[in-house]
RNA sequence: UCCGGCGUCGUUCAAUGGCAGGACGGAGGACUUUGAAUCCUCUAAUCGUGGUUCGAAUCCACGCGCCGGAACCA
């Protein structure tokens, strides 16, 4: 998968619109973290996307520390996120930005607040601040100090500054709504006292700056174009405009300021990503660091043997939208498999050893075989020697005493391919006093060296000559996490590190690879740990092993049944009966009139006062003027306070459908037209030429759309009739909106024999 | 309860009023000296009810469900 692959997503959308339209000549994105924490695979979504998108549009990405709360926040952590991000393959070139260097004009910024009385110092006590905010349902009041002069402001503020107050005594707010819908919007605090040392600025500042006024103002400093942040923020949006708005900041021309837009974040099933619990992690030893092959961080990641192209493999597949969702955690291994496989050489490590003795083999003899680094089809140089001896390790799992049906591996009497060598016979299992294996007596056959045979044998495993195995650590994981959707309060999985004692072909510590495959079972990483005598590998991810699904499926498992559709009864709808009555005196004035369409009229004054309008200028349409109004107008004109037409226009625009002079398509692109700049339905027909197409003119269109199509036409008249409706929107995309529909589908179907 | 957001195959993302498609998973098959990889085939979805339209996953209305929001965190 190449990097340049990136699907599309909804925020390509809106950065195309916005150059189309001319608000933004360039894409400045940026990412912003805290630095509080190491940075995990969440983080490198949100890495991926900013990055990513800055390459694709030709700008660039930010690198922007938000460090705005001193007390949890450290250059350790600068340094780990600088060191992900461009192990990631990421680079911020000369952007490398602090919120803690603009302290100071994130300072004269408040002073131009308050100056404008849109900002005061509270002096309210916590506890008493949250009970005047109010709640969901009920407006907050206003706080006491709400009303203090400019001076008084200015003052307290500067003090603030100077240290005079204790932490807790006083905010800096912004002067907003104290009963807005949105909770984030009553006065929301902008500054706190916090006698702090910060990790950069020491104890120059007793005063920091909150998220909401530092973040939309750094954006705005940076000349960030597109600040994309996850959803949770979606109700502090509001805050980041009404800041920028009201603060005359330089650069920007109306419009053409930083915008933020939410995305989902990354929830990864079985995976912990809050940075608290990861924290508890580390400090209670439960891992051994942030960089343990169990943490979901970058850095344990890395130790565990991802590869950067796989993480961004895995950005590039889950997407980017809107809908809280739960990734399995099957994608990010296939991701990792799937890079790997051409990567990583093959060698053979027994990792949980069984003693096997070749009789008809001589003592002393060795041989050496030559071995593939990789299968024919990754198509990559290079082999490696393994030798043959009489005595073996094979893997415990690849002998059964009992063997279950289609098992294809060792058992007494049966034959085995040992890999790259000769097809061997179990004779005699030998088990000590308390029943366990610990040695299998075989026989080779000499004729089938190199593991070339002319009968069938199913089974091929790995194994390795007991002289001169290498000794090797090799550190088995699984998830840290047994349930899809931890929490914090979930144990660990006891079993989410096992450490083996495997036995190593001999060849393989001198290979110059990061990553091996062991076959047969997995991808493996060196860990710093090993030393030259004795390796230690992490388990980066199994082999797919569809042996081991097949014998834990003869389980039953249960089907997942799909709580299907339950069709709900139409829910009998509760009509005001001041509605109902008004709705009723509206279809008495109004002939024809629909009762769900009278309804939502009165519901909504703006749509009823355009309709009344129109039906006075067009008595005779009034039911087709109340589906217009209620269908097309209230989707139209949602986001518009005042409308650019009146009544009669829209009048006019309904007569020219209803005399057939312009088709229904038509009709809604003028629509559009009058909603943007108003004016007459009429001549913005002429204008744009929208009048009905002829039949002639309507046949020869058809015929070219035809012409194009010659495959759907094919399959159309072969059988496949929903490929009518494709035709169809075709011909009416050909005619730019002038083809009446009805004619269209007789003359089409006709066309079509 | 108020405000905001979101509902499409088992999972995840597309389809911008015109053929519901890709990837992962799953099933089956071919091949195989990795029960791997590769290749082929199949599987499976528009939250519900009305409405607008020649045509609705998409527009309108009413429901239902899930997520977020009442920090001097970010």
């Amino acid at each position: 998968m190449s990097d340049a692959e990136h699907r599309d997503n909804f925020i390509v959308d809106i950065i195309e619109r916005d150059l189309a339209r001319g608000r933004h000549d360039r894409v400045v994105t940026r990412f912003p973290p805290e630095p509080n924490g190491y940075p995990h695979i969440g983080h490198a979504k949100s890495i991926c996307l900013n990055f990513s998108l800055a390459q694709r549009f030709g700008g660039r990405c930010h690198l922007r520390f938000d460090d705005t709360n001193p007390e949890k926040e450290s250059m350790e952590y600068v340094e780990a996120m600088k060191r992900d991000i461009a192990w990631l393959g990421f680079d911020w070139g000369e952007h490398l930005y602090f919120a803690s260097d603009y302290y100071e004009w994130l300072y004269d910024c408040a002073v131009a607040l308050i100056e404008k009385g849109l900002a005061y110092v509270d002096s309210l006590d916590e506890a008493t601040m949250r009970e005047y905010r109010g709640t969901v349902t009920e407006p907050g009041r206003p706080s006491p100090h709400r009303d203090r002069s400019v001076e008084e402001n200015l003052d307290l503020f500067r003090r603030m500054r100077e240290g005079e107050f204790a932490e807790g005594a006083h905010v800096l707010r912004a002067k907003i709504d104290m009963s807005a819908a949105n909770m984030k919007m009553r006065d929301p605090a902008l500054y706190r006292i916090k006698k702090a040392h910060h990790y950069r600025r020491g104890d120059d500042w007793v005063i920091y700056p909150l998220y909401d006024f530092t973040h939309c103002l750094s954006d705005a400093k940076e000349q960030i174009t597109h600040s994309i942040c996850t959803l949770e923020f979606e109700n502090n949006r509001d805050i980041y405009d009404w800041v920028l708005e009201n603060l005359d900041l330089a650069p920007y021309e109306s419009g053409t300021r930083p915008h933020q837009f939410e995305f989902a974040r990354l929830n990864l099933s079985h995976t912990m990503m809050s940075k608290r619990k990861l924290l508890a992690l580390v400090e209670q030893g439960v891992v051994t660091g942030w960089d343990d092959p169990r943490m979901p961080t970058i850095s344990g990641m890395r130790r565990k043997g991802f590869t950067p192209a796989s993480i961004r493999a895995f950005a590039d597949m889950i997407g980017v939208a809107k809908n809280n969702s739960l990734v399995d955690l099957g994608k990010l291994e296939f991701c990792i498999r799937e890079d790997l496989n051409d990567v990583a050489p093959r060698v053979m490590c027994v990792l949980n050893p069984i003693k096997v003795v070749i009789e008809n083999y001589p003592e002393e003899q060795t041989e050496t075989f030559d071995a593939p680094l990789f299968p024919a089809d990754v198509g990559k140089p290079g082999s490696r020697d393994v030798t043959f001896s009489r005595e073996l390790y094979i893997e415990r799992d690849d002998f059964m005493k009992d063997p279950p049906k289609k098992y294809y591996r060792l058992s007494p009497g049966a034959e085995v391919r040992l890999r790259y060598a000769y097809i061997v016979k179990c004779e005699q299992v030998i088990e000590n006093d308390a029943g366990e294996i610990v040695e299998l007596r075989c026989s080779y056959d000499p004729d089938t060296k190199g593991g070339k045979s002319t009968r069938k044998v199913r089974g091929t495993i790995h194994w390795v000559s007991a002289h001169d195995a290498v000794d090797a650590e090799v550190r088995m994981y699984d998830r840290l996490f047994l349930a899809e959707q931890p929490s914090e309060q979930d144990e660990v999985n006891p079993a989410s590190l096992t450490v083996l004692e495997g036995k190593l072909e001999a060849a393989a510590p001198s290979l110059e690879a990061t990553h091996l495959q062991f076959e047969r079972q997995g991808y493996f990483v060196h860990d710093p740990d090993g030393t030259a005598d004795r390796p230690v590998f992490n388990l980066t991810v199994t082999l797919k092993d569809s042996w081991a699904k097949q014998t834990k499926a003869s389980a039953p498992e249960p089907a997942k049944a799909r709580p299907k559709p339950k069709p709900q009864e139409a829910t009998a709808r509760v009509v005001d009966p001041e509605d109902q009555a008004a709705a009723d005196a509206l279809r008495a004035r109004h002939a024809g009139l629909d009762g769900d369409d009278a309804l939502r009229l009165v519901r909504e004054p703006r749509l009823a006062a355009l309709f009344e309008a129109a039906a006075g200028a067009a008595p005779t349409h009034t039911a087709e003027l109340a589906k217009w109004t209620v269908n097309e107008v209230a989707a139209a004109t949602k986001e518009q306070s005042e409308l650019a037409f009146d009544g009669p226009a829209l009048a006019e625009l309904v007569s020219l459908v209803a005399d057939e002079t312009i088709s229904t398509r038509a009709a809604k692109s003028v629509l559009a037209e009058l909603v943007e700049k108003g004016g007459s339905a009429t001549a913005i027909v002429e204008a744009q030429g929208l009048d009905r197409m002829g039949d002639d003119a309507l046949a020869k269109t058809i015929d070219e759309v035809l012409a194009q199509h010659p495959v759907e036409v094919e399959r159309y008249r072969a059988g496949e009739k929903k490929l009518l409706g494709f035709l169809l929107g075709q011909v009416m995309r050909a005619a730019g909106g002038r083809a009446d529909a009805k004619s269209t589908r007789q003359l089409l179907t006709k066309a079509l024999g």
